[in-house]
DNA sequence: TTTAGGG
DNA sequence: CCCTAAA
């Protein structure tokens, strides 16, 4: 394809080849993604998450109220040291909401000085509700810190300045002058234009900026303080400010491997992390404690899945969707729950003793009813153990994080539900209740019932039965079902969650509680596996355009036209792995459309008019440019020639139509 | 894979 | 942002 593409621009000039294109012919609207089939226990604990995260939520409304007061388990010091001198100012994870804070205590963090990355083990015990907190980052600072927002935002402008001043982006004059001639039909290209406007040395912007290094300000850049590498920074200095707000989006780019879209699914990515993270699970432990009257409560609004446009979807999905399965789940009669209570409280203050010590699994109660229905009470579920591998100077906002995305990324890779029976997991799926003895109430005291990682790489066991097995893919049925707000999305989505799963590195322990799977499981797993798997996809966070990322994108708009955007791609938003060139199309479409319509009618963050104008210009530009092309004849300027892609990258070939 | 457009 | 026809 590159010969091709070579002929194309090489042959007769430089000219973009126009390609009329066929009308677009009627899509088939297939509804897409049949909605999984409902049953299976793993959404028990997804409405159960979810249920978590409203309970978090409201109470973190009412907590918000007393900003700073109630930090219970975390030593405040420790806190107020991070706000003090670590900031990072997106990153302020909610301490105050919610009390998933808690249950997380270090137990090792300081106990070797030789140790560069102390291993932080980490109680797991509501690292569930943990993904509440997580929620939207930005209005949580906004109440916390809102002081520091403004620095933030400040600071945004400021470098997105210097950035562009480092880019030297043209101005509008400069673009005004790029139309004058043009429309000049000297038949000048833009090529010159381009080529001083062309990028200079990209690591000049990994030098710390003015902004960066005011040492009145309390945000310092985290990766400053680091050796970067240096060629890994953007050219545009969007990508630096946006380190401010997701410094594991920066990890990824430092150390990612591929830059291609490719490493945009997020299921795809097998990041090399800075933070490495081990994963050494038993079992998942979490305090739940079911009742028959919540799990059919009807007094919360159970919407179908729709999309929404604005505030937090993924939130707001999450907050319903658990119900809606909750409640088809139940409607099937798979489980039965006997009475119990369900609420943030009974689940924090679960107090799990003595599980700990005997059953593995999870605290559970048994009853027989006389039409012989064997009824369930699980108080709690087991979950494995995480050991967290960080470095000394990872902020405290990190290690949640990161034990957040690994809380994620396994309940995302699915989860599936290990039975045990007298401490020992039953893995006869196909036993019945029956004939495991679960039906005696001899029993009672020794069913467990544990969450168990089930991603393809924990090689489940997902013995016999396809019905019944690997209930985690639930997870994966539905998938915007269960991601959570933007937060935990975030987390999700940009920090590769599979890595915290497979942890390649030497020392690392892997997954190691699932024992292999059995030969009769391989025969049936893989199909299963692969169908639900197909549906693990999931919509991307919203990320909203930054002002310089807006620059950037408009700059290499204005040099390579509206139709390439893979080049624009390459050349602006090279380390932005989230920004696909379908994302800079989308974008750029919209900016064309806010540029149209009046200030009145736009809405989020204003763009400066400034940009807007340079859009509609080279949006003009380049239509009025394509139309000529279109027309037929095309003439290549002088300018022009010889500069192509035969020459690299950095500049693209322009054609001016005279 | 990339482009182009509709949703 | 997603989806997808077309190239």
């Amino acid at each position: 394809m590159v010969l091709k593409k070579r002929l194309d621009y090489g042959f007769n000039g430089f000219q973009v080849p126009f390609v009329p294109r066929a009308p677009r012919s009627a899509r088939r609207r297939v509804l897409s993604k049949t909605v999984a089939e409902d049953g299976q226990a793993f959404e028990l604990l997804a409405s159960l998450a979810g249920k978590l995260l409203q309970e978090s939520a409201s109470s973190s409304a009412s907590s918000n109220a007393s900003e700073g007061n109630h930090q219970p388990a975390f030593d405040k010091d420790v806190v107020e040291q991070e706000r003090q001198d670590e900031v990072k100012p997106l990153e302020i994870d909610c301490i105050h909401q919610g009390s998933c804070a808690e249950s997380i205590f270090m137990s090792e963090v300081a106990s070797e000085n030789t140790s560069q990355k102390p291993l932080v083990k980490v109680e797991t015990e509501t690292v569930l509700e943990r993904t509440s907190a997580k929620k939207n980052n930005l209005e949580c600072l906004e109440k916390v810190e809102p002081d520091l927002k403004s620095k933030v935002c400040n600071l945004e402008d400021t470098f997105g300045h210097y950035s562009s001043r480092l880019a030297q982006a043209p101005t509008p004059q400069d673009f005004r002058e790029f139309r004058q001639q043009e429309a000049g039909s000297l038949g000048i290209g833009v090529s010159t234009l381009a080529r001083k406007y062309s990028l200079e040395d990209p690591l000049a912007l990994c030098v710390n900026p003015p902004a960066l290094v005011d040492s009145n300000s309390n945000v310092k850049s985290p990766f400053c303080r680091e050796s970067i590498p240096n060629e890994s920074f953007s050219r545009h200095g969007n990508d630096s400010k946006l380190g401010f707000r997701d410094d594991d989006e920066n990890f990824l780019k430092f150390n990612k491997l591929s830059t291609r879209s490719k490493a945009f699914r997020p299921t795809q990515r097998i990041g090399h992390r800075r933070i490495r993270k081990l994963l050494t699970s038993k079992y998942w432990k979490a305090a739940l404690k079911l009742k028959d009257c919540e799990l059919s409560r009807s007094d919360t609004e159970v919407r179908p899945l729709h999309r929404k446009r604005k505030t937090c979807h993924g939130f707001e999905r999450y907050q319903h969707d658990p119900l809606l399965k909750r409640r088809k789940f139940f409607d099937r009669g798979s489980v039965i729950t006997s009475d119990g209570g369900f609420s943030s409280e009974s689940v924090c203050n679960s107090p799990e003793k003595g599980i700990d010590g005997g059953n593995p699994g999870s605290s559970s109660k048994l009853h027989v009813s006389k039409d012989s229905h064997v009824k369930f009470s699980i108080k709690s579920f087991k979950i494995p153990e995480l050991y967290i591998e960080l470095p000394e100077t990872a902020t405290i906002g990190s290690l949640k994080r990161t034990i957040t995305e690994s809380v994620t990324a396994i309940l995302g890779g699915g989860v599936r539900i290990g039975v045990l029976l007298q401490g020992k997991k039953v893995r006869d799926d196909n036993g019945t209740l029956l004939q495991t003895g679960i039906s005696c109430k001899e029993n009672l005291d020794t069913l467990g019932f544990a969450l168990e990682p089930c991603s393809l790489q924990a090689s489940p066991i997902c013995v016999g039965d396809p019905s019944s097995q690997c209930a985690t893919s639930q997870a994966t049925r539905s998938p915007r079902t269960h991601v959570p707000h933007s937060g935990i999305s975030d987390a999700l989505n940009d920090s590769s969650q599979t890595d915290s799963i497979v942890d390649k590195t030497p020392d690392s322990r892997a997954l190691v509680a699932v024992p292999p799977r059995s030969t009769e499981a391989l025969a049936v797993v893989p199909v299963n596996q692969k169908a639900r798997r197909s549906q693990v996809i999931q919509r991307r966070t919203r990320r909203p355009f930054s002002v310089s990322e807006v620059e950037a994108l408009v700059h290499a708009v204005e040099e390579l036209g509206t139709g390439r955007w893979r080049d624009v791609k390459l050349r602006a938003f090279e380390n932005s792995d989230h920004r696909t060139y379908v994302d800079l199309k989308d974008k750029w479409k919209t900016l064309v459309h806010t540029a149209r319509i009046s200030p009145q009618q736009r809405r989020g963050k204003p763009v400066p008019q400034e940009l807007l104008d340079r859009v509609l210009a080279a949006h003009a530009c380049w239509s009025q440019h394509q139309a000529k092309q279109q027309g037929g004849t095309l003439k290549i300027t002088e300018a022009s020639v010889g500069i192509g892609r035969h020459n690299g990258e950095d500049l693209q070939p322009i054609a001016m139509v005279v």
